[in-house]
DNA sequence: AGAATATCTGTAGAGTTGTTCACACGTTAA
DNA sequence: TTAACGTGTGAACAACTCTACAGATATTCT
């Protein structure tokens, strides 16, 4: 998921050794607005994050508010120790937070970004029509 | 709290064999909300896509308009056959649509959602500010 | 026709990811 | 205290992904 492929060449000049062009004034168009290479980075580990299934369930189940490790394994199909792998992965770059009571452990999604892509993403899917995560998106 | 004191699962086959429920309201009310295996899966493709930064670099660009193979190679730093290969994954789920025009090839964004994932991913990154992602640091 | 061009595809290998198992840690109950 | 519990972690391994290279295909030029 997080592969860092070769970053783009120095800004500025376009053409490198032998690379054909067939439209250089889009092309320094196109890469004087291409972010830099740390945020499309980021943004590639973001998406990298959500494309495992079993991650994604874990994130539309918080969707509805937080949860404990357990029953956020029987919700998702997922063993205790898959759900807590997954949260390890999540917790990192602030995706979920955790608060924890006793010995219990209670993960809730830390931000509405990630709603976001969760409903655009269910959206695009083709999962249309009924209401489903709308309501939760509220909070 | 509510102790898992685990009664014979409640009516709603939340699940079988052995695992442990501390809310099975909850669990139940998510399950039944919790959208169709296959979908998720698409979903988790879609982001999958998503999660490489030669790919975003190549939709990217892509969101000024359509571009031909050897353009998107300048612009994003990848080699040509890298971008001929991160197109065919990217035309699979019809995430880019290509207008063949002699022996060159002009792709463009297949599908609104893409693009407003993009834009909500990158206006995520760069509101952030420099509050890098640390995959490690999480623990 | 042959050569050059633009793109596409197959493959191998290096690297990465997800899952499972076994156990460790801190908390609560007996 | 000891035992049970909920969760966290490390290691191992299969499965997958990305990249580079070689070559294939299709189109255009001379």
């Amino acid at each position: 998921m997080t592969r860092s492929s070769q970053p783009p060449a120095p800004a500025g000049q376009v053409s490198e050794c032998s690379l054909r062009l067939v439209d250089a004034d889009k092309v320094e168009q196109v890469r004087s607005r291409m972010p830099e290479e740390a945020d499309v980075a980021d943004l590639a580990v973001v998406f990298g994050l959500l494309s495992d299934p079993g991650r994604v369930r874990i994130l539309i189940a918080l969707l509805e508010g937080e949860m404990c490790v357990c029953d956020l394994a029987a919700t998702t199909g997922l063993s205790e120790s898959g759900v807590s792998h997954a949260l390890r992965l999540l917790r990192g770059p602030r995706v979920v937070t955790v608060r924890r009571a006793g010995r219990m452990a209670y993960y809730s999604l830390a931000d509405s970004h990630v709603r976001m892509l969760l409903d655009l993403g269910l959206t695009h899917v083709g999962h249309t029509g009924r209401d489903r995560l709308q309501m939760a998106a509220g909070r």
